[in-house]
RNA sequence: GCGGGCGUGGUGAAACUGGUAGACGCGCCGGACUCAAAAUCCGGUUCCGCAAGGAGUGUGGGUUCGAUUCCCACCGCCCGCACCA
């Protein structure tokens, strides 16, 4: 074999051309790597005065020590449109950076007794000297991080405390999903159908005292925000977000309670036109009133249903019965005057609106369960037609339609109704107009060791206060055996110091932060990560935030990317980055999957990157990533198609290689047989196409498909071309090795080197300009039709105009068949198209 | 239930603003090379038909000279959220 030859970078001209190239890729990839390595060809200048400037970045990874194919996709990706980037001009920023913090880590710490930060270190090195690195991406290492060092975590706490200077942290005793497996709280996102996301345990609900942020101070923004992104997010990632934000427009509206004067229920309803057919009023058990109003012969069974009700989990709350209790109270409607029961049922959400809701069985599914149940009236008022009459309903009638049994508004269509009742409460005070959002507030505690600490104390006497120095470091030497909540807590002299300013006893907080808080904020660390004075230097943001394109899996629209957006929001408001939407054109990759299914370890199916690597090659396993199926799309993953890859590479390998000996072009490119205006016209078009498919269509898929035709081309102008052709074809040919750059850059890189003599690596070239006649064809085939249908083609020159083109259509044998002695009634003609003769 | 995506050959898919449906890949078939096989290369590959021609993008309708693309109704699949009043 070659690799000893190979392996050697201060002798370029050994690798072996001429042998297969199946059989030197190996030796091929690994030198094009030591020459980047050498020349350092993968920096970025972070303080370039280029105008022209992009930032990529793939979603930081989980160093869970083994990189999956997930993670190849997500980086084939960014590093494609990087290094496309590159070639057109741009100074590209493409960092690589770790995800540090988080469960398995700690969870090796408890099962296996190693160091939670020993075992990530670990991972980290393995996937990047092992894994990572045998891929050939792009990546400018000196901007690396890890969200688990003092060096970064320090800023998460010092962005904590900024976020508490301006008022968006608190902590407050709430209701939290209680995770009984992994023993901690979960924020909503974390809690699938009732489960916890890691554990699957169902859920308990406990109440803590546990920090948040205030992410609802920016529900509103956050929603506007979504429609700039309209065109550069997909409709899905973009659908995803509103339905977590959840903005709805409605009304509360006070319901007095009878012989309580003054104390009346806010019900919170998108439906103000539903008004007249409320026939109760119901609270969340969790509403602060429900105790307080439960008249004495009620008080035992109301105390009881809500003990039941709240010590029930989300899953058990989620899927009961619509059972209720009367509190033995009345309320009044504060437009009929007429007096409606008050109750407490579990199936109302104590989170949100005002954690009380009017009934109104006869329009709303929830409501009509709840009164069928219950024996409580139901009251149709919406009518599906102006003449209908109002009839025993089945189920709730919950389309728009027209009033009826409602006073004054009789006969109004209901979504006009809606609006003048809300105008009639709003005027006589006993309304306002509102909006809502199902998006909470971010519950960020987390009682778990391998995290960021939250750097505040406590003392009794004071109350909270921040951390007066940073970082709060994560004290080594923890004690697991306890449960994750104790293991800082367990460490000697964490916990104890002294309030700010005195010498005070004060205690430490022990838990940590949800791990989203790294994740929110490292986008801007990588612009400036050896900064020790500040977490990044605003100029730094202005030059290169929003990223330009962001490459990762849609799962994460719920989470990450909330928090993420929330975090720029905020820095946009202080004044910390330039434009309050982090990222402009957001790529989100589908999966791999074996056979239909997700690949996982339990299931055994599963195909390793660097055994791929192995035996194909990173280029062939890059190219197959990226090809065949849409970036949106699940891959299937499917040995033959990568095969096919390896086998495409060597075919531009031996294609080169025989031009390798073709004189070296003198002057410009200037074509002048048949073979070599094709040849031109080929590179002209691929060039601008790749870019616009990658840069524009996300078509990433497409410009692999390009490259197949590109080549498919090229060869038998190649093999028929005379000596006189050669030099063209042969500049033609080390031009395509840029475009095939972007995908397979090690091949690439070799060919520029040692076929067609570059001195200077690929990746510091330009991308191939040709003049724009190039792109034009001098031959235009038209298709010609007869009534709509295909009856023939013609090839005309391309400054054919519409007459000439006619003619020759009208005179083409099979048409002129078709036309025959009809009656032309019309000539359809398209431009460079077609003509339809309409007879 | 609500929201989103999507239904095209044996298969992954393409068709950018309505204009030659199936580019490109995989598979399959045939051929060359070979004692043979592998590898490689060349050709073919929507269906019916010998052909001329006809049919064809989930189903039914509509708009149009022309519809995979636009509109209406329906059927089916996938994903997300899910008692948010």
């Amino acid at each position: 074999m070659s690799e000893a030859v190979l392996s050697e970078p201060s002798a370029p001209s050994a690798v072996p051309l001429t042998r297969p190239f199946r059989e030197v890729f190996a030796g091929v990839e690994e030198r094009a790597r030591a020459v980047w390595e050498a020349e350092q060809v993968d920096r970025c200048d972070l303080d370039t005065p280029n105008p022209r400037r992009r930032y990529v970045l793939g979603m930081f990874p989980y160093p869970s020590g083994n990189a999956h194919m997930g993670h190849v996709r997500v980086y084939a990706i960014s590093d494609a449109v990087a290094r496309l980037s590159r070639f057109r001009g741009y100074e590209v920023l493409h960092p690589l950076g770790w995800d540090a913090f988080g469960l398995p880590a700690e969870n090796a710490a408890i099962q296996n007794g190693v160091d939670p930060a020993a075992w990530t270190a670990e991972n980290i090195a393995k996937m990047k000297d092992g894994q990572f690195s045998r891929l050939g991406l792009s990546f400018d290492l000196r901007q690396e991080i890890n969200s688990a060092s003092p060096e970064y975590y320090q800023w998460t706490q010092a962005l904590f405390q900024l976020l508490y200077d301006h008022g968006l942290v608190y902590r407050a005793d709430g209701w939290v999903n209680w995770d009984p497996v992994d023993q901690t709280v979960l924020a909503n996102e974390q809690v699938i159908d009732g489960r916890g996301w890691r554990s699957g345990a169902p859920v308990e609900r406990r109440q803590l005292p546990q920090w948040y942020i205030r992410i609802t101070a920016f529900a509103q923004a956050l929603w506007d925000g979504l429609e700039t992104l309209r065109g550069q997010w997909s409709d899905e990632a973009i659908a995803v977000q509103k339905g977590w934000i959840g903005r709805s427009e409605g009304v509360e509206i006070d319901f007095p309670i009878v012989g309580d004067d003054g104390c009346a229920i806010k019900c919170y309803t998108t439906r103000a036109d539903t008004l007249f057919g409320v026939t109760s009023v119901t609270l969340a058990p969790e509403h602060p009133l429900v105790a307080e109003l439960a008249a004495p012969g009620q008080a035992e069974a109301v105390a009881a249903y809500v003990a039941a009700a709240t010590g029930r989990s989300e899953i058990e709350r989620e899927t009961a019965e619509r059972t209720g209790v009367s509190l033995g109270r009345i309320a009044r409607n504060p437009v009929t005057g007429e007096e409606v029961p008050i109750l407490v049922s579990e199936y109302v959400l104590g989170g949100y609106g005002t954690g009380a809701i009017m009934n109104v069985p006869a329009h709303d599914a929830r409501d009509f369960d709840f009164a069928r149940r219950n024996g409580l009236p139901i009251r149709q008022v919406i009518l599906p037609a102006p003449d209908a009459a109002p009839e025993e309903l089945d189920e709730a009638y919950t389309e728009p339609g027209w009033m009826t049994g409602s006073g004054e508004f009789d006969g109004l269509r209901s979504d006009e109704a809606r609006q003048a009742i809300i105008d009639a409460l709003v005027a006589r005070g006993i309304g306002t107009r509102r909006v809502n959002f199902r998006l909470r507030d971010w519950l960020i505690s987390r009682q778990r060791y391998w995290g960021t600490p939250i750097p505040m104390v406590h003392s009794d006497a004071h109350g909270w206060a921040k951390a007066p120095e940073l970082p709060v470091m994560l004290p080594a030497g923890a004690d697991f055996s306890k449960g994750s909540g104790q293991a800082m807590a367990s460490v000697p002299g964490f916990v104890e110091t002294v309030w700010p300013g005195t010498d005070e006893p004060a205690r430490r907080e022990t838990d940590t932060m949800d791990t989203f808080m790294c994740s929110s904020w490292y986008a801007w660390r990588f612009l400036d990560a050896a900064n020790t004075a500040e977490p990044w230097a605003t100029q730094r943001a202005e030059k290169w935030m929003p990223i330009d394109y962001y490459v990762g899996g849609l799962e994460h629209a719920s989470q990450h990317l909330i928090y993420f957006r929330f975090f720029s929001h905020f820095l946009h408001s202080i004044g910390r980055t330039p434009e309050p939407e982090p990222v402009r054109h957001f790529l989100d990759n589908g999966l791999v999957k074996l056979g239909g299914e997700k690949m996982s370890k339990s299931k055994g199916n599963v195909v390793v990157p660097t055994e791929a690597v192995d035996r194909y090659g990173a280029d062939a396993l890059r190219l197959y990533i990226l090809a065949d199926t849409p970036l949106r799309r699940d891959i299937d993953w499917n040995d033959a198609g990568i095969e096919g890859k390896q086998r495409f590479l060597g075919q531009i390998w031996s294609l080169c290689v025989s031009l390798a000996d073709a004189t070296e072009l003198a002057g410009q490119m200037a074509a002048n047989t048949p073979r070599e205006r094709a040849a031109m016209r080929q590179l002209a078009r691929l060039a601008v196409e790749v870019a616009a498919d990658i840069e524009e269509r996300r078509g990433f898929h497409n410009a692999v498909a390009r490259l197949h035709s590109f080549v498919g081309e090229l060869r038998p102008l190649i093999l028929e071309a005379d000596a006189g052709e050669r030099p063209l074809l042969r500049e033609v040919m080390r031009e395509f090795t840029k475009v095939l750059g972007v995908f397979a850059p090690h091949i690439a890189e070799m060919l520029w080197r040692e076929a067609f003599g570059g001195t200077e690596s690929l990746f510091r070239q330009p991308w191939p300009e040709l003049d724009a006649k190039w792109l034009a064809a001098d031959e235009l085939t038209y298709s010609i039709q007869v009534n709509g249908k295909l009856r023939g083609t013609v090839t005309v020159t391309a400054d054919s105009g519409e007459e000439a083109v006619v003619a020759a259509a009208k005179a083409s044998d099979n048409v002129s068949a078709f036309l025959g002695d009809k009656v032309l009634r019309r000539v359809v003609f398209v431009p460079g198209r077609l003509v339809n003769f309409v007879v």
